[in-house]
DNA sequence: ATGCATGAGGG
DNA sequence: CCTCATGCATA
């Protein structure tokens, strides 16, 4: 099995390589809460050069939604785990020492106990250090104080990665919280009624925490939230602008990627940037990523030499090949949305029966119905947009409990989902199927014990 | 841009 | 077995 610690092919630039990434042999990122993930204001803006004639949905593009991530989104010290900033940088592009494995449990253990964020530079390679970081002056910094890198002082933004010598590597500057939240809540275990236990009653709610930050929000963005992690107003603003400059300087997503493996050793894949500029990750996970892209915008813009260290894109060695991807027919999708419309969490019993019943793999059942919720998690909120920004706290609602099973159709949203309402739970929004059409034949026999009868 | 997948980490 | 971060493979 491939691992990723395996280098992955690399295409050039413009917009032919795909994934660039080569993975981070330091890999070691630090711990995540486990919990909150937050659902995520609007899906996909098309991009520029995505939307060939995409129409853009009017609503979710523009607005600053917020993500109505939870309390404090952000211990520092998950930033990231760029460490050793040295050595990475310089295998980044053509090898990298594959140790992952076994980093990657030894940080885990560290990171318990705290990660330190060591920030390196980009001093690697040959990278010129860039000795500008004023520079940047196109996004706001929200970060400048931020907890995530260490700023410098004067220059206030995100002194982070960058900074060349200065070793700075500091420690988060406030390890403060870390709290972890369990913000998911609600649905996070509920399971399906029928399925194996009786969720109903437990789960019921686990009343969501509500934001902190909440107000803070747009306007300010020096003042408050900057401790804590940037408002969602300003992530936006930042995904936007870093989309933007991207795309003047010419470079793809994938360049973006593989830059950073260059500059941080730490690389990331087209997906990957292309989530973050269209605000498909996490809030978490944007403040983690939000540091490495501002600098890396920093050093593109500061350094001619290192864009073309960058936008070259060095030939990555091959590239392992993946498994297949199953290509789930219409007709089972339509059927899985169905069950999903029931249960988000169907127990092993339900997902083997699911699996019989449409003739396929029990493994792949699951794994969809991880991707959908995973997905669900992301919609939209339609509540927040007009708020541009601090409307967190309305969010958390949506975790209705277990999300009834039953959850209606709604307005479609540009991915296609239905923004949830606010008593409905996020992760089961439903295709654009109506109730009718909802429980074709299969569910009968499908899905015993999601009737209430299990077994 | 997104669907299906992998794997770490947590339980 | 789940969640969450991430990415290959694809539409």
């Amino acid at each position: 099995m491939y691992n990723q610690q395996t280098y992955q092919h690399f295409a050039h630039s413009s917009g032919l390589m795909q994934d660039a990434n080569g993975q981070y042999n330091i890999t070691g990122y630090p711990g995540i809460n486990p919990h909150h993930q937050s659902f995520f204001p609007f899906a996909g803006m098309k991009s520029d050069y995505g939307d060939l004639g995409v129409q853009v949905v009017g609503d979710c593009s523009a607005q600053a939604i917020s993500w109505n991530h939870l309390p404090q989104v952000e211990p520092a010290n998950h930033t990231m785990g760029i460490q050793g900033g040295d050595q990475q940088q310089q295998q980044a592009p053509s090898e990298q020492p594959i140790t992952n494995q076994e980093d990657k449990r030894i940080m885990k253990r560290e990171r318990e106990e705290e990660s330190e964020i060591k920030v390196q530079s980009a001093t690697a390679k040959g990278i010129p250090q860039t000795s500008n970081p004023s520079a940047a002056s196109y996004y706001a910094q929200p970060w400048g104080a931020a907890p995530f890198w260490p700023t410098t002082p004067n220059g206030g933004h995100a002194a982070a990665p960058n900074k060349p010598d200065e070793s700075s590597k500091t420690q988060a500057t406030d390890p403060l919280h870390q709290s972890p939240e369990s913000g998911m809540s609600s649905m996070e275990n509920s399971r399906c009624p029928s399925a194996t236990s009786s969720v109903s009653s437990g789960n019921t709610t686990s009343t969501p925490r509500s934001r902190n930050m909440s107000t803070g929000g747009s306007e300010g963005i020096s003042s408050d939230n900057e401790e804590e992690t940037p408002t969602s107003s300003e992530m936006e603003q930042f995904a936007k602008d870093l989309k933007q400059k991207r795309i003047t300087m010419g470079y793809t997503q994938a360049d973006v990627g593989y830059a950073l493996g260059v500059l941080f050793g730490k690389t990331f894949s087209q997906t990957t940037i292309c989530r973050f500029e269209s605000l498909q990750l996490s809030f978490k996970n944007m403040c983690k990523l939000k540091p490495l892209l501002g600098s890396w915008l920093h050093e593109v813009e500061n350094n001619e030499n290192l864009q073309e260290i960058i936008s070259r894109g060095h030939v990555l060695p091959q590239v392992q090949k993946r498994k297949h991807r199953t290509s789930i027919e219409n007709n089972v999708k339509r059927r899985l949305e169905n069950y999903f419309m029931h249960c988000s969490k169907p127990g092993a019993q339900e997902i083997s029966q699911i699996a019989k019943d449409l003739n396929m793999d029990k493994d792949v059942i699951r794994v969809w119905f991880c991707n959908r919720r995973q997905k669900g998690k992301r919609q939209v909120n339609p509540y927040l947009r007009e708020n541009g920004g601090e409307t967190y706290e309305v969010v958390q609602s949506l975790s209705s409990p277990n999300a009834g099973p039953f959850a209606l159709p709604q307005v479609m949203t540009s991915q296609g989902f239905a923004p949830a309402p606010l008593g409905s739970n996020p992760a089961l929004y439903v295709p654009a199927f109506h109730k009718g059409e909802v429980f074709p034949q299969s569910v009968p026999h499908g899905m015993p014990s999601m009737s209430n009868h299990s077994a």
